[in-house]
RNA sequence: GGGGAGGUUCCAGAGUGGCCAAAUGGGCCAGACUGUAAAUCUGGUGGCACUGCCUUCGGGGGUUCGAAUCCCUCUCUCCCCA
């Protein structure tokens, strides 16, 4: 296997800092090109991703496309698996004291999170680290060393604290740790540039600071632009408006196509690489053939186009022509049928359409389910053992045809 | 260490002895409408084989015919003073 070839010019220069928000410094990235180019080395090019929550976003993805052009460019990626930082809790863009994950927690979300990244970047290519790996040598004596290069006046300087400290709300000493421990993993593994999100500049900073008390060479804080999710407030799959990495592409298209038409112009930009001439010529045609494509491209993002297009299919018939999904599971009733037959809402309770059976009841009486496509309004109604399949649907969305055992 | 203010249903936040399964807003779910799972409007939003019953208002104990509301205690958070 022959090394690959390293771009070190100017189109590594600017795609590097394509879309980036915050750039400290682009001049010192010329610079740390050049010597990396004398030094026959790769950048190490440094993301973070805490494990603290299970799933991974599109907003994700926008980062992780970048690190795959990295990755194109010959230089190598160092993903640093923040298991230690997540059990802290980072209180960047929060109003609120996050909870800290246990360290169980954080290794059942670490098995799934890699998963998801290596949908976007190769892992096979990339240094993967977790910086527990460092972390868990420290002694407290360490920890006080390091906790000793930064000031409370610095830290309460940030927003989110000082919104914290008008609100009357908790701020944990911990959390003045997680700057300091996300800056120290950029001088564990020698970083030349880290990528975060504009909410992770200061994060981003505290590393270079470190790296220079070190006697290293100050990391390139690259910034890249935060999505807002469905509802327009930032993406995070604990607001619930996230179009998750791991939703299923029926999913991912018909959230998308639920996006605000204002916002679709960014998204085409910041994660699809449809080429700017055609993405305009796609806005200023029809609304709902651009966000088409818009989601069509998403979905391929993650699932690969040919599901992209199954996915595309599906929504036409579902939303547009109103006819029933070309799919629809079958789903055999996990008991024996009662004999005398089964309440309409224990029927979708047990189906798991509902979580309670006073739940089924109020979507029942709300008009949202159907049997064999008529509306049924009565919870009550006993449904008859099927002898042929039963066409379940709940909402626009939930669909299974049902039989006995 | 001392003093004060608080902990309410997914969230914010009303409620200070019965009319409280708990206002209002957000979120969420469903319905109508629509190019769309957008926007808007409507309804719903503890559980139960449900016209009734059962369990909720930080934990435990108590007063009372009756407590989210009063008392005791524990616990957590915030503020002020030291």
């Amino acid at each position: 296997m022959s090394a690959r070839e390293i771009e070190y010019g100017k189109e590594a220069f600017e795609r590097i800092l394509a879309c980036c928000v915050d750039r400290i410094e682009a001049g010192e990235l010329r610079a740390r090109l050049d010597q990396a180019r004398q030094e026959q080395r790769p950048l190490r090019v440094k993301f973070g991703m805490d494990p603290s929550s299970a799933d991974l976003h599109v907003g994700h993805a926008i980062a992780l496309r970048k690190l795959r052009q990295i990755q194109e460019l010959g230089h190598k990626l160092v993903l640093i698996v923040g298991d230690s930082t997540a059990m802290v809790g980072d209180p960047s863009g929060r109003n609120k004291l996050r909870p800290q994950l246990t360290r169980q927690e954080v290794e059942q979300n670490l098995v799934t999170y890699t998963d998801q990244a290596a949908k976007l970047v190769d892992l096979s290519r990339a240094e993967v680290r977790r910086n527990s790996e460092w972390f868990d040598a420290m002694r407290f004596e360490d920890v006080l060393r390091l906790a000793s290069k930064m000031t409370v006046a610095r830290m309460l300087e940030r927003d989110t604290f000082q919104k914290r400290v008008q609100d009357n709300e908790p701020i944990g000493i911990h959390e003045f740790l997680y700057p300091l421990m996300q800056g120290w993993d950029s001088v564990e593994i020698r970083c030349d540039i880290e990528f975060g999100g504009t909410d992770q500049l200061f994060n981003l900073l505290v590393g270079r600071e470190l790296q220079r008390v070190q006697g290293q060479l100050p990391q390139v804080c690259l910034t890249l632009p935060l999505i807002n999710g469905l509802d327009g407030r930032k993406m995070s799959k604990s607001y619930g408006n996230a179009i998750l990495l791991t939703d299923a592409p029926n999913d991912v298209f018909g959230k998308t196509m639920g996006l605000k038409d204002e916002v679709m112009a960014v998204w085409f930009e910041l994660l699809t690489d449809v080429p700017a001439d055609e993405r305009q010529a796609l806005l200023s045609g029809g609304f709902r053939e651009a966000k088409a494509r818009l989601a069509e491209e998403i979905t391929s993002l993650v699932h690969g186009r040919e599901a992209a297009v199954a996915a595309r299919q599906h929504f036409d018939r579902v939303f547009r022509d109103r006819e029933l999904p070309a799919e629809i599971p079958l789903v055999e009733y996990a008991h024996p049928w009662p004999a005398g037959g089964l309440p309409l809402s224990i029927l979708l309770r047990e189906l798991g359409l509902a979580e309670s059976s006073s739940q089924a009841r109020r979507l029942v009486e709300g008009g949202g389910v159907k049997l064999d496509g008529e509306i049924c309004r009565d919870a009550n109604q006993v449904v008859l053992r099927p002898t042929i399949p039963l066409l379940v649907q709940v909402g626009k969305r939930r669909y299974l045809r049902l039989v006995a055992k």
